[in-house]
DNA sequence: AAGTAGGCCTTTTTT
DNA sequence: AGGCCTACTT
């Protein structure tokens, strides 16, 4: 029997494809992952290559743990050895073996998010520059972009020289880097930047990689950045075996640098590259097709391709509309429960897909009140706790004394009488010492302006950070974290109600000690650095693993590469989806419609695509209007819901005799500005009317100014300066 | 040094 | 609505 039976044509074409160049463009569903996991195992058994000599990416660690299960099963000869994971653990491993290269010690720690805006956050204060324009968010981002398109702090500086802004982005660009040098820190981007650096600076140290790699496989190519692309074809630039593989369609990433260019330039980079398109659909109905065919369909400059599928199945796809964001929630419950007592599946067959994390909350009452098991996959992570960040940043400091901002995170936490007074004298002296502030405070004695008492306090901390390094040597990972988490302190200040949610805090440090065990028993490398990387690139994504008997809710960037019998969309709504920071550019939009198109072909048999007409947004109640998107989805294969919740009357006069779902949109939109008038009252104050004549009014952008006439709900205002503008009720407020 | 109150701001998606 | 920072009090 060989290893390709069980494939079609087009994937057999694709795993038989070794040598040389290859592109494959795979639709949703097609198969993709089977074909890749295929094909690699034809390479080995075909003895064209070791597992080692195999480098393959993927998108995330969960489809590099899938993938890697997957040819363990086909009982592939020292699989494990096959470098399988995502860039930034490929990077990071590359890293720990030539981080000296680069002025770096090898112990060196990742910074996520958290870590980043504290650093920032110092570096504004110290830099002064007094601009409110530059928050750690907007530096953050500028940075990160930079890093991705791989330039560096002079270069930003150099091609931007003139720009005043932008020259002092530079600066702190440039004060970052030295920063995270100095804490012996990379950040996320750093791992490939860093990685890039290496390769272009020691030519014999990419030879060797070069060397190795005889074939290299990139998934999800269409969500690489600028960096990332030129990381792989430096490594392939030698053998030339490269396969690419993904779906300009599905690229959903471009707000983190990733460039659709990479993907649809590949036949441009490799002129003899061969090209192969999985077209046939394996995961849904041709009803669900036919609906993301036309969503996407808008869409500008994508590669030619059209999903088509062999399945049964026509279940037309219910758009469904509420008045309320918690009728929407009530509805998806009560959805649920119906299908189920069909017949028609159980919880893990069912999945709530939202395109923000902060919509995930209507949905967790709902299924609570209704008593439904779910899982909620993402949002405010396990790692990302509070609690959890605390003793992550002990053993950060641990590992890797140079950890500045970790430090800085513990060193009064639990309280133990070190202000910012004595930080600030004790950093002045390690400073002058070139110490890290860990260092600093184990030189205590020498630092002279410290009262007795503060210096007992400094010295009780020194030296419990001593013994738990030394603990290091002879304990287990648990074991440390355990010791940690008693020793510091941290048990007793949660035990004493010292802190809020104390108990919710310990259960999740257990959990944190019995990840670690589990850690212990799965990993080959058991040290304190590989945990604390495993830690800071695991995402929540890679906690599903498949059948957990659950409801599950998360983002659509989420469940991008995931499949489920039966999906709900909600808050198809504008503003929401698309999100009103892409609404301003085109481009953006179609990354919007790209999300929307992930979404839909995520489901097999039944799709439930809904909105609501108010909803509590950021702390106000505001009227939606619904989404672009819905107009776009073919009228033939959607069905309407029907008024299985009150509506307000004169929404629910309007849609129930429009006859076709695009016209209902429409007049939707209309019965909703027709209620404006009332809503914007409601808010205010409840005893007015609608604006009159003569009424003072505030707009946001245009200022005060009167109304001058009220007509057909819409009201004309003069503002001084502007001039007399018509507009919807809701966009001014009483003033 | 630590605790509290009030004012500020910002609101996407994540390796 | 909530998180974050600052200023004030103890």
């Amino acid at each position: 029997m060989s290893l390709l039976d069980g494939l079609n044509a087009r994937q057999r074409e694709a795993a038989e494809t070794i040598d040389g160049p290859l592109l494959i463009l795979a639709g949703a569903g097609s198969g993709k992952t089977r074909t890749i996991i295929h094909r690699i195992a034809h390479i080995i058994e075909t003895g064209q290559a070791w597992p080692s000599q195999i480098l393959a990416i993927t998108f995330t660690n969960k489809a590099a743990g899938e993938m890697r299960e997957r040819i363990a099963k086909m009982n592939i000869q020292d699989s494990k050895r096959i470098w399988m994971s995502t860039f930034h653990a490929m990077c990071a491993r590359i890293m720990r073996t030539h981080a000296q290269w680069l002025g770096y010690d090898d112990n060196f720690v990742i910074y996520d998010m958290d870590d980043q805006k504290r650093l920032y956050k110092s570096l504004i204060k110290e830099l002064d520059l007094n601009d409110k324009y530059f928050t750690n968010q907007f530096l953050a981002g500028e940075v990160s972009r930079a890093k991705n398109n791989f330039v560096s702090p002079e270069a930003y500086i150099k091609a931007n020289s003139g720009d005043f802004r932008k020259e002092q982005v530079g600066l702190y660009y440039k004060r970052y880097q030295e920063s995270l040098k100095a804490n012996n820190a990379m950040d996320f981007d750093d791992l490939i930047y860093n990685t890039l650096v290496l390769f272009k600076g020691f030519p014999e140290i990419l030879e060797q990689y070069q060397n190795r790699f005889k074939y290299i496989m990139v998934d999800e190519y269409q969500d690489t950045n600028h960096s990332q692309y030129e990381l792989v074809n430096m490594l392939a630039a030698k053998n030339k075996n490269i396969c690419v593989c993904g779906d300009d369609d599905q690229s959903i990433y471009g707000w983190r640098g990733a460039d659709i260019n990479n993907i649809l330039d590949f036949e441009k980079d490799y002129a003899n590259a061969k090209v192969v398109k999985l077209e046939e659909n394996y995961r849904s109905t041709q009803t669900i097709l036919d609906c993301a065919n036309g969503v996407i369909a808008r869409n500008t400059g994508r590669k030619e391709k059209a999903l088509w599928t062999n399945n049964d199945g026509d279940e037309k796809i219910m758009i469904a509309s509420f008045n309320q964001g918690y009728d929407e929630a009530r509805f998806i419950v009560d959805e649920i429960n119906e299908n189920i007592s069909k017949g028609n599946g159980i919880y893990g067959d069912f999945a709530i897909l939202y395109r923000t994390n902060a919509q995930s909350r209507l949905f967790e009452e709902a299924l609570m009140r209704a008593g439904l098991p779910f899982q909620l996959i993402g949002g405010t992570g396990f790692y990302s706790r509070v609690e959890i960040k605390d003793i992550i940043a002990y053993l950060n400091v641990l590992s890797n004394p140079k950890d500045n901002m970790g430090f800085m995170r513990i060193v009064n936490v639990p309280k133990r009488g070190i202000g910012s007074a004595t930080i600030e004298k004790i950093a002045e002296y390690a400073n002058f010492k070139s110490f890290s502030l860990m260092q600093a405070f184990h030189h205590v004695e020498e630092i002279p302006e410290l009262s007795p008492s503060v210096k007992n306090k400094v010295r009780a901390f020194s030296e419990l950070m001593k013994k738990l390094e030394a603990l290091q040597e002879s304990a287990s990972l648990s074991e440390l974290i355990s010791a940690v988490i008693e020793k510091t302190g941290y048990l007793e200040m949660l035990e004493t109600g010292k802190m809020d949610k104390g108990e919710s805090r310990l259960e999740n440090l257990q959990e944190l000690v019995s990840s670690a065990t589990d850690f212990e028993k799965n990993s080959d490398d058991l040290s304190l650095t590989a945990y604390l990387e495993t830690v800071a690139l695991s995402s929540e994504t890679d906690k599903y693993d498949g059948d957990l008997g659950k409801v599950l809710l998360m983002t659509l960037h989420n469940a991008k590469g995931l499949e489920f019998p039966i999906v709900f969309i909600p808050g198809l709504e504008e503003g929401i989806f698309p999100h009103g920071r892409a609404m301003d550019s085109p481009e953006d939009i179609e990354e919007e419609r790209r999300i929307c198109y992930v979404g839909i072909t995520r489901a097999m048999k039944r799709l439930y695509i809904s909105w609501a007409a108010e909803r509590t947004l950021y702390g106000r109640r505001q009227l939606q209007t619904p989404s672009r998107f819905l107009k776009e989805m073919p009228e033939q294969v959607c069905v309407e819901n029907k008024q299985r919740y009150e509506r307000k009357p004169e929404i629910d006069i309007e849609t129930k005799k429009n006859k076709t779902f695009s016209e209902r949109v429409t007049q939707s939109k209309v019965a909703i500005r027709r209620n404006n008038a009332n809503a914007v009252n409601l808010h205010n104050n409840p005893t007015e009317t609608a604006f009159g004549l003569t009424d003072k009014v505030k707009h946001k952008k245009f200022g005060i100014g009167t109304v001058v006439e009220v007509k057909n709900n819409m009201i004309s205002v003069a503002f001084p300066g502007v001039g007399i503008k018509k507009m919807d009720p809701t966009f001014v407020e009483k003033a």
